[in-house]
DNA sequence: CTCTGTGAAGTCATTCACAGCG
DNA sequence: CGCTGTGAATGACTTCACAGAG
């Protein structure tokens, strides 16, 4: 076990490895290997191994790894153990969208609250799990009342770095942001930004030549999905 | 101009000084220089000289880029000058909220379709734009009559490779995927993989560890706001 | 004198390769 | 003997630093 720094690219691959081992756990496999886990997402064996090794030793020699330990101590170390309470800004459609998505919950991401500057949206719930909008300037209080530890950013780029900085007031530190806007964070709070016209324009170059991307992550004839997360590197 | 493979990060930041060009173009600014832009993003202007160099020599020595020129380049690198036409694989929550998203249309990708499998839902039509539903059976047909060429699937983890499959069978080359699946494509076919999940349980770590995270792109008290795009690496 | 374009250096990430445990 | 854990080697991306154009 060491102390370094650990990069948002093997946080990312730690998520998708834990992904992993619960289809495996649910399939009634017991134990499984980097190389078998590895193979999965096209990936190589060592970076699984060199991934979990910042955090310990979890495997067995010559067997590999116990599918319900190794599970346990990523949940942990992805401090998944305890539940997260998440809080959305914008109930437009794709914050709505957002907040029925059922992917969330499975991971111990609750959606309690929903912020909006449209009065007419406001007292209203949304959704089967009936989540109500507050007045986005209502956001510390809710904050603090809720419990909210984690706030998804789904306003239009313009009001963005804006609604940032009262979710930051509101003294929240993890931020999801949708908004195709560079924003600025202070120290101590962690931003992810999902952009999604960045995405499909990238995918748009790709087509303008098919030749590019041929060469990287070729292997035995498949092309390795990208952002084994969300891709990333420098947060990018 | 050289002749080098260029990375899915370049294509990434390609996109996002886009996007900032076209917000100084409508400010009425006419010049930027690689050092004006680079403070936008908290990014090192050698980054964007450099990304920028693989397609030509855009700049003026001594003056910067002439926003207009540059902002035609880029257009035309990205592949851009020409509409593309989107089918969303999925009618579910996230694949209408995708349909109406306006920040598409902005950069000439255009919605035209939706699929999916429960026939309550096809044949109707969705959002103020009125995009049709059709049978997921239906894709191959449907590419070929709309000019489909990118695709976004937004069904659940356990049928996305094979709508994937359905997918590329319909020869459609790009791919945006936001199913929490490890997904593989045939060579010739770029998959760009959004994970919301795996982008909570990132967030979650630094969370767990409010120390993480500090020393990376920190700079003049400020964090740089993660992935200039779909953060990515290894598409990642 | 300013700012681009670009080799060279530096930093960070992935893969190799193997010692050594079970 | 198989598979982990890990230093060493390689590769990729970013930043430095400066020659030279305007």
């Amino acid at each position: 076990m060491k102390r370094e720094k650990i990069s948002e690219l093997t946080t990312n691959r730690l998520s998708v490895y834990l992904r992993c081992l619960n289809d495996l756990a649910a399939a009634g496999i017991k134990t499984v290997s980097s190389q078998g886990l590895a193979e999965q997402f096209n990936l190589n064996s060592a970076q699984i191994r060199k991934d979990l090794g910042y955090f310990g030793e979890f495997g067995v020699r010559g067997v590999g790894y116990f599918i319900d330990d190794l599970r346990a101590n990523l949940t942990k170390i992805l401090g998944l153990d305890k539940p997260h309470r998440v809080g959305i800004v914008g109930a437009g459609r794709l914050g709505t969208a957002l907040a029925n998505y059922n992917g969330l919950s499975k991971s111990n991401f609750a959606v309690v609250a929903l912020f909006d500057n449209d009065h007419e949206k406001v007292g209203h719930h949304v959704g089967p799990d009936r989540i109500p909008v507050y007045d986005v300037k209502k956001i510390a209080k809710v904050v603090r009342d809720e419990g909210i530890d984690v706030c998804v950013i789904a306003v239009p780029a313009r009001v963005a770095q804006r609604v940032l900085n009262q979710v930051m007031a509101a003294d929240v530190k993890a931020v999801l942001n949708f908004a195709p806007a560079a924003l600025t964070a202070r120290l101590g709070v962690k931003v992810k930004t999902v952009d999604l016209t960045t995405s499909l324009q990238s995918l748009s170059y790709f087509l303008a030549r098919p030749q590019a991307g041929r060469l990287t992550n070729a292997r035995r004839g498949v092309v390795r999905v990208d952002e084994i997360a969300t891709s990333d590197r420098r947060d990018a």
